[in-house]
DNA sequence: CGAGATTCATGTGAAGTATACCTTTAGGCTTAA
DNA sequence: AAGCCTAAAGGTATACTTCACATGAATCTCGTA
């Protein structure tokens, strides 16, 4: 007993006495710096596309495109609070709705009641025709004169969901308004977002448009720099560490999200193992976490069908020692799984679109093959690798109750 | 021997169907005046 | 009467199926040298 917890004082005197990191908030998405190092331009384009507001101006309707990771949130807000600063009073509005939240705001009566509650109204949570919300978001915005600037972050996810209709009403919106003035910014991180809407919404919607490019591998040594300041004590990040998290982040187009969460988990592993530095292999491990986590994240959340199917791939691969498999082997140890575990069996069609969707997940690599008489395939090989493929077989026999 | 036709096993696209999940609507019930 | 709730009705996205046609190289066919 007495034993036992003299062993856990040690465990929590150790991690008390090591002290890597200074603040490790700052490493989290949620934090928001002061300073947005390399966005100058961007953000210099929007203040002055958004300035009008303060001397009581309708601003230009702005669509903002950019990958993730790429800082585009983070200004915005950056943006807002200059903007709120200045423009004190109760007569410049500016709110923001993340359209990527499920559950709170994806659909266009959400989105809508969302705002509503923000700006201190109320709606039931179902149960009102849509243009009843319209009404009374109107009405509550338009009572007295107001300035209002709408912050729709992941647009894109919106839009899919409920037909460009809204955007579309959302445009229009400052015909039907009397005192107040209705702006638009739309965040996306997908470029190709705005060719399949409606032309009419399109022309609208992006009066202004900006592009937030990808940060290079300098630019995010810059970012990782000035976090890591904040966040770990003096000289505890080896020569090199902080290059390489940007090296890597770059390499996955840029991610500045990314390269945080290397960072930050890099600190943690070192910290559980009681190390006094961070050193470039614990970045490598790091990195590996992230790759497995991501991997096991889509093992575990995959419909039954699709881990039926991955199963099968992994079981062919092993217990024939094969590296490449074919189409047609799959869908017959799937067929057999099926009827092993009681399942549907689905099309040959339908395996052959599974397939696929695996390829793009990066689960599977695979490329059509043409074998003459023996005909055309997908020549097929797992990508994921072989440590964690036990640990894959786990999941999905556990999923899949065998 | 070689050009062109054939063939295989599946890729790929379009269109249709079943289903689950939402929103809307209408009717009924409750409540407060 | 107004407000609220609920069940049915109507809509829509998703997951799948069916049908139809496309592919591309190994193989076959057959005319020709």
């Amino acid at each position: 007993m007495n034993n036992t917890s003299s062993k856990i004082d040690k465990i929590f005197t150790s991690f008390m006495d090591n002290h890597l990191f200074k603040n490790k908030f700052v490493l989290q998405l949620s934090y928001t710096p002061e300073t947005i190092p390399h966005r100058d331009e961007q953000i210099e384009q929007i203040a002055s596309i958004l300035a009008p507001v303060l001397k009581g101006e309708r601003t230009s309707n702005l669509f903002i495109y950019g990958k993730t990771g790429t800082g585009k949130t983070l200004s915005m807000q950056f943006i807002r609070n200059e903007l709120l600063k200045r423009g004190g009073k109760d007569d410049l509005v500016i709110e923001y709705v993340n359209c990527k939240l499920k559950k709170v705001s994806d659909t266009e009566y959400r989105i809508l009641a969302e705002l509503i509650k923000k700006l201190g109204g109320s709606v039931p949570a179902t149960g009102l025709p849509t243009d009843q919300v319209y009404n009374k978001f109107i009405e509550l915005i338009d009572n007295k004169k107001k300035l209002i600037i709408l912050i729709f972050d992941e647009i894109d996810h919106a839009v899919n969901k409920l037909s460009d209709n809204f955007l579309y009403n959302l445009t229009r919106l400052n015909g039907e308004l009397v005192n107040s003035q209705i702006s638009i910014v739309g965040i996306s991180n997908n470029i190709t977002f705005l060719d399949n809407l409606d032309p009419r919404v399109k022309s609208s919607l992006s009066e202004e448009e900006l592009v937030f490019p990808p940060y290079n591998a300098l630019q995010l040594r810059d970012i990782l720099t000035e976090r890591a300041k904040k966040a770990f004590n003096e000289s505890v990040l080896d020569d090199g560490v902080i290059a390489k998290c940007a090296a890597f982040a770059a390499r996955e187009h840029g991610d500045a999200r990314r390269a945080l969460d290397l960072l930050r988990i890099a600190g943690e592993l070192a910290e559980r193992n009681n190390l006094k530095k961070v050193s470039l292999g614990d970045i490598d491990l790091a990195n590996e976490k992230i790759e497995r986590e991501k991997i096991l994240d889509i093992v575990r959340t995959e419909p039954k069908q699709f881990q039926l199917v991955l199963l099968a791939i992994i079981k062919l691969i092993d217990e024939q020692k094969l590296e490449e498999i074919f189409t047609g082997d799959v869908y017959n140890a799937y067929q057999e799984l099926c009827e092993q575990t009681k399942n549907e069996v689905l099309t040959q069609r339908r395996i052959g679109d599974v397939l696929s969707e695996f390829d793009m997940m990066g689960l599977i690599n695979s490329s059509v093959i043409s074998k003459g008489r023996q005909g055309r395939m997908r020549k097929i090989k797992l990508a994921i690798p072989n440590q964690l493929k036990l640990k894959v077989r786990e999941i999905l026999f556990d999923s899949l109750s065998l």
